[in-house]
RNA sequence: GGGCCGGUAGCUCAGUUGGUUAGAGCACACCCUUGAUAAGGGUGGGGUCGAAAGUUCGAGUCUUUCUCGGCCCA
């Protein structure tokens, strides 16, 4: 009977969301709108924010890292829309490179065919379709995250017009001459038979044989070395045949001993370090000896060895060579030089005018540069050098050692040192490190510590070789004049390549006549064509110019790149050495990076450890807002940790959110009237509204502030508790009497639905960028307009909202709330009253205080059934909470010994 | 092995230039409600701030060492 008195909320809103099923229909709904056109067109003309994307690499499903990386993109993507500016976003892809080129070998071999077999064109081919198989799917993986972007016009590094563009820019650098040729050991697998970026080595531990060998002196200043050995420890006896010099440390203190054991060395007089003598003697099991001499280093300068296999025919000099490397870390003290296979050795021998030669071929095999050893493999070479190391006389001991070494990531097979032809863009020539350090310091970094990490960086980074001898790549657009060895530098040429690749692409490099790239200037004849590929970083470093530059919707430099905090030494690096080199400028104002996804314990995800969650699996059981609020609610400046039971936490988060739409949705009935703030006159609203109207207006500047810091962990969390704390708990809690059991058209039930539409407008338009699905959901379920939550700005709340002097006297009432909440649980607790409402409370104030109330019901702030205020004589608040006596009102439930005055039966 | 960054309640996070008994929300426990109901309200128990030492009248906040973790590099 009563209840037909009263309004009850009603809504169609379910409380229980179903994301899973539910989200895929408004994917639908913003495909068929056309989501990313109208976005566009709403902002035609507006101020522009860029998010240029990093491209990730087309390969294999995306994990949490790519998932964090895009929602967090889209998040900021989607802010920077609402708050007005034409914020436009276009997905890209890097999508050339060895990972792929591995995993179409890997397909040749199951199918036993030989890459070798394969022309270079077609293999390209097998390449690109690979690439834009994972294109499609990554799209669908994103667009599944709530992503909204141009996925028709995504842009990829193997595009005709990227690849064109990007031999333009090498052509700038060739130009410029910054672009040299040099000549150096690189690291090198010979399984893959190629060159290895930094990013595709991996140090793991390594069993390596270890020798003692002699170096006879042939001669020296210091006559106490003559008819001496110096002794060399190395971990890699294959490099031996390569060796053209040795080296030592003028600073640290030799020692001259005999050997006086029986055996092959009796007599014998050995030169090592001082400090290291101990384990030498150790490892090479040396028992009787006598110390002859203690000198410095320097006393090595200008002494000449023999190489060990002198007798074999390796009748060259060994120099001894100064250099600062030298340590007594391990080994005796002088180490072993190969310029062919060590970057130490390698500059130490060509400041002292010993060249690198070609040692090692692409299989790993000695070149016939190498007598003894040519067409050996390397990694067989060791226990022959050891052997002919015994004949000679020359091996002091032999062992084993376990160390970290390079490995390749993909074959996991140990690395070498070899010296190959590489191409290098020279960091110092054209002054491109200062440029690019004064570039840095005119970008914004969030979180700031980015800043100095990518400056020590560039700061000591070497030459930056650009050269890959692949096949998966844009070719180097490099012709040597056969004659004169000097590089065509020639923008027709270059222009040329370009306009042809963006009509057909690459690959005609590889199989067309030179001649068609040359024109008719220069002779194919005269011309040798390199075959070496641009390194991948080149590729996605030059995004800038053929998608900022080139797309007429975005504009150079982007308004942010943002992505894992590994890029400072990846895309942030390449991109900005890249921009700086051809414009003199970085191509972002600002940079964001985030950390690293890592399981609850804050251990890395791996496969070994059991610990990794794939976005597929969090998509399936909780939907991609309660991802999404993940995102929003982690500290990306740190690495962030994911688990289930952090996400159970934020669906929990997301509950309470959602049922605060719902309470929302119910009273008004799904009505929802857009009203404007400012036709709001907070005078003419109850205290409690205009308190409302103040929080509200505070915390939307505090949201601003937030967002515009990108700090939004802190912006959802102040969301998140202005949901529970000042909703849920206070004002829904208080309002539910007058929206229950007032009359329909009561001013004050008025006043709160008012004040409801405000409160369900604004919270649509703060969640929006984070819950995208969700706050579209209870769009299209309110809103008469039919467009999509994305497409409205965030509310501009007026200054005449602000009330300070209410809100402070709010702050007091709400501490006497809280005061006589204390109470009534006391009688809670004794069991002497249940609902708030059975209590009759008495609150004794001092006079301020009391003023305080003056006008206000506080039995209706407290959810009683009354509230009487008496003056104290003491500052202190007393609540006395008693059982209310009367009769209940069957409608609203309050008790009175009067008659109802709303509901007279 | 080196460089950088980080370790505050079970969880996600606040803690301004070192200064009173270290905060919030969630989770948990108990109670109430049954007119937001697989909801809602109230109350409460949880940290000595990774560890140790030091500087200081006083340190989560500064210094050093150690430890654990992450990223980068070798």
């Amino acid at each position: 009977m009563s209840k037909s008195q009263i309004n009850l909320p009603k809504t169609v809103f379910s409380m229980k969301a179903n994301l899973p099923i539910r989200e895929p229909e408004i994917l639908k709904l913003w495909k068929k709108i056309d989501l990313y056109k109208q976005l566009r067109n709403a902002r035609k003309g507006k101020e522009k924010f860029v998010l240029h994307d990093g491209p990730p690499y087309a390969n294999g499903n995306i994990h949490m890292g790519t998932a964090l990386n895009k929602i967090l993109k889209d998040i900021i993507v989607k802010f920077h829309q609402m708050d007005g500016k034409d914020s436009v976003y276009v997905p890209g892809w890097d999508c050339h490179g060895l990972p792929i080129e591995w995993k179409i070998e890997e397909e040749y071999k199951k199918n036993k065919k030989n890459k070798n077999d394969v022309p270079i064109v077609e293999f390209r081919k097998e390449c690109r379709t690979f690439a834009e198989k994972w294109i499609e799917i990554h799209k669908d993986q994103f667009k599944r995250l709530g992503v909204v972007g141009d996925w028709e016009n995504y842009y990829s590094t193997m595009s005709y017009d990227a690849e064109a563009q990007i031999v333009r820019e090498l052509g700038k650098f060739l130009k410029e001459g910054s672009l040299y040729k040099g000549f150096k050991p690189v690291l090198w697998s010979t399984v893959e038979k190629t060159a290895l970026a930094d990013a595709e080595v991996e140090y793991k531990d390594h069993k390596s044989d270890t020798i003692y060998a002699c170096f006879p002196v042939k001669s020296s200043k210091y006559k106490e070395l003559n008819n001496c050995n110096i002794v060399i420890w190395t971990t890699t006896p294959w490099t031996i045949p390569a060796n053209k010099a040795l080296a030592y440390n003028e600073s640290l203190d030799y020692l001259i001993i005999k050997i006086n054991d029986e055996g092959n060395f009796k007599d014998k007089r050995i030169a090592i370090a001082e400090s290291l003598l101990d384990s030498v003697l150790k490892d090479c099991e040396i028992k009787e000896y006598e110390l002859l001499t203690k000198f410095k280093g320097k006393n090595f300068k200008d002494t000449i060895c023999h190489h060990p296999f002198f007798d074999l025919g390796y009748n060259y000099e060994i120099p001894m060579l100064e250099a600062r490397f030298v340590n007594t870390e391990q080994g005796t003290g002088i180490v072993h030089c190969a310029p062919s296979h060590g970057p130490d050795d390698f500059n130490l021998c060509l400041n002292n005018g010993i060249k690198a030669i070609e040692t090692v071929d692409n299989d790993g095999k000695y070149t016939k540069n190498v007598s003894l050893f040519e067409g050996l493999h390397i990694f067989k070479a060791n226990p022959i050098v050891i052997e002919k190391l015994k004949n000679q006389n020359k091996l002091l001991s032999n062992s084993e050692l376990v160390h970290s070494y390079p490995h390749s990531w993909r074959s996991k097979a140990p690395l070498v040192h070899r010296a190959t032809p590489q191409w290098f863009i020279s960091m110092e020539s054209h002054k491109l490190r200062s440029k690019a350090l004064k570039a840095i310091d005119e970008t914004t970094f969030y979180p700031s510590k980015g800043k100095e990490r990518l400056k020590s960086m560039i700061e000591t980074r070497p030459d930056w070789c650009v050269s890959r001898q692949r096949v998966w790549g844009v070719p180097l657009p490099i012709f040597v004049n056969k004659k004169s060895k000097e590089i065509l530098i020639d923008d027709e040429v270059f222009e040329n390549i370009a306009k042809i690749y963006e009509k057909e692409g690459s690959d005609c490099w590889f199989s067309d006549d030179p001649q068609k790239f040359l024109g008719d200037r220069y002779k194919a004849k005269d011309f040798e064509k390199l075959s070496d590929i641009v390194e991948v970083w080149f590729d996605s470093g030059s995004t800038h110019s053929f998608v900022l530059e080139k797309r007429k919707d975005l504009k150079w430099p982007a308004s942010m790149y943002l992505e894992g905090s590994d890029q400072h030494r990846g895309w942030f690096h390449s991109s900005l050495l890249e921009a700086c080199g051809t414009r003199g400028k970085a191509p972002f104002e600002s940079i964001l990076s985030h950390g690293f996804v890592v399981d609850g314990k804050g251990l890395k995800m791996s496969k070994s450890l059991g610990n990794v969650i794939a976005p597929e699996d969090i998509l399936k059981k909780y939907g991609a807002d309660i991802l999404r609020i993940w995102v929003a609610s982690s500290d990306y400046a740190e690495d962030l940790r994911i688990d289930y039971s952090i996400l159970d936490q934020h669906s929990e988060s997301y509950r309470k959110i959602r049922n605060t739409f719902r309470y929302l949705l119910g009273n008004l009935n799904d009505n929802f009237k857009e009203t404007d703030l400012k036709n709001i006159e907070p005078k003419k609203l109850p205290e409690l509204e205009q308190f409302m109207l103040h929080k509200m207006f505070t915390l939307n500047s505090k949201f601003k502030e937030y967002f515009l810091n990108y700090d939004f962990h802190n912006l959802y969390k102040e969301l998140l508790n202005f949901c529970t704390v000042d909703l849920s708990a206070f004002y829904f809690d208080i309002r539910k009497d007058t929206l229950y059991c007032d009359q329909k058209n009561s001013d004050k039930r008025k006043s709160s639905l008012a004040l409801l539409d405000v409160i369900l407008n604004s919270l649509l338009k703060w969640f929006a960028p984070i819950l995208s699905f969700t706050t579209e959901e209870i769009y299209q379920l309110v809103s008469k307009k039919n467009k999509s939550i994305h497409l409205e700005n965030f509310l501009d709340f007026p200054k005449k909202f602000e009330n300070l002097k209410l809100y402070n006297k709010w702050l007091e009432l709400i501490k006497i709330r809280n005061i006589c909440n204390l109470s009534i649980e006391e009688k809670r607790a004794s069991k002497e009253i249940g609902s708030s409402l059975d209590a009759a409370i008495k609150i004794k104030l001092d006079k301020s205080k009391l003023k305080l109330t003056q006008g206000i019901d506080l039995s209706e702030l407290c959810i009683t059934s009354t509230a009487e205020v008496l003056e104290n004589d003491t500052s202190d608040i007393v609540v006395e909470t008693t059982k209310a006596k009367g009769n209940k009102c069957p409608v609203c439930w309050k008790i009175s010994n009067e008659p109802c005055l709303r509901h007279k039966i």
